[in-house]
DNA sequence: CCGATAATGTACGAACTAGTACGTTCACGG
DNA sequence: CCGTGAACGTACTAGTTCGTACATTATCGG
């Protein structure tokens, strides 16, 4: 009766579980923060059951860290997608706002995880280890390209890449962390697809407008 | 033996609990947000009982309302301090601009709760009233000044008051909201006083720089 | 001065929640 | 084909947490 031969009809599958348990875990806690998050609640969704969610995270905490750490690792890959090379320093910088635009608003989930951990003073962030080597491809391109606009007189002198890279993420965190609250005071979404072109125009003219003064 | 005549000694003050339990309430909600903060850590840090949250209050839910109700009417006079009347449109932006850095500095609990309510998809501050009014006096004066730079012909003609006000709340807001994850990766203090006075110009330089490209 | 009521304190319960003890089933190597 | 360990399921517990029933004290009008 049971032909089991294929790999991918396994019952038992290590990996299937442990991806099935932190997809739904991060779901769980961008969606109700970690104290509000339930364990039970987090088993209920999986294919499986609380007991393996003990087994293979140990608990509700390490389960919240390896949530972080996946969504913190995704992220890598973004910023070296940046074409440090061939543009000139004022289209390399758009193209990195609109990226970073883009970005954040295909991951409300990460947003969210971020603003959690902020919450909670990004204690748990400290007891992981994937923050080596999350700065770096953050900021390497940028200081680049910064230092070449510089070099031909088209940059402010004083522009420190950690301070554009914090005016771009603040604009496109805010418009994602925030929309609830923004829109529950002055009525509007700013997310609306109909306005999202605006604001990914408008992000890297502020950019752009600041460093060419 | 006792001469409880004094106003200020009354044994049993309405207002004063009221106040107490608010104040309690406020820097608990505030630190672990909702789910995480604890209605008897509230009552133990107060000079009364948990019995006297559900006597003026109702419950955790209520109690959570009221604390969001009593830090946004606190906002409420902030941005009437503006003087429209008598500055330049420029100077007037980069008043406001420092006036709104300074204020979220000097109320790191507000920007706290604004973060937790986003969490919770503002479904408290939706099911409060004080929403009436708060859009307003924010927005006003911001209109104005606007509005005489753009008929001076000196600000840009696309200019909208409330993406002002966006870009001007992202930057206050992400650099104490987000100040604690910004550390843990970048090992930056945005909140360093030796670098106040940096990220205070800069964003009057922001606003501006984009208002007269 | 006294009774009514507002304000306050104590002790407790019902429901929830993270975590675990214990038992079971599957897969793979020998 | 079978034994051993990894993977999985069930049922339960200890502790927590919101909320309340009930008792008590202060204050103020008459």
């Amino acid at each position: 009766m049971a032909a089991p031969a294929s790999e991918a009809e396994r019952q038992r599958d290590k990996e299937r579980t442990r991806a099935d348990i932190l997809a739904v875990a991060t779901r769980e806690f961008a969606d109700k923060g970690y104290t509000g998050a339930r364990v039970d609640e987090i088993a209920a969704r999986t294919s499986t059951t609380k007991r393996m969610i003990y087994y293979y995270f140990g608990g509700k905490e390490q389960l919240y860290i390896a949530v972080l750490e996946q969504a913190y690792s995704a992220i890598r890959t973004l910023e070296r997608q940046l074409d440090v090379e061939h543009l000139d320093p004022e289209d390399a910088l758009r193209r990195l706002a609109a990226l970073t635009f883009d970005h954040h608003e295909a991951h409300p989930d990460f947003i969210r995880l971020v603003s959690i951990e902020n919450i909670h003073h990004a204690q748990h962030l400290a007891q992981s280890e994937i923050l080596a080597g999350l700065a770096d491809p953050a900021l390497g391109g940028l200081a680049v390209v910064l230092e070449r606009g510089r070099a031909a007189g088209r940059f402010r002198a004083d522009a420190d890449p950690l301070d554009i890279h914090m005016v771009i993420s603040a604009f496109c965190v805010f418009r994602l962390a925030n929309r609830h609250t923004f829109q529950a005071i002055f009525g509007r979404d700013m997310l609306d697809p109909a306005r999202r072109e605006h604001y990914r125009t408008m992000l890297g003219d502020l950019v752009i407008d600041y460093l060419t003064a």
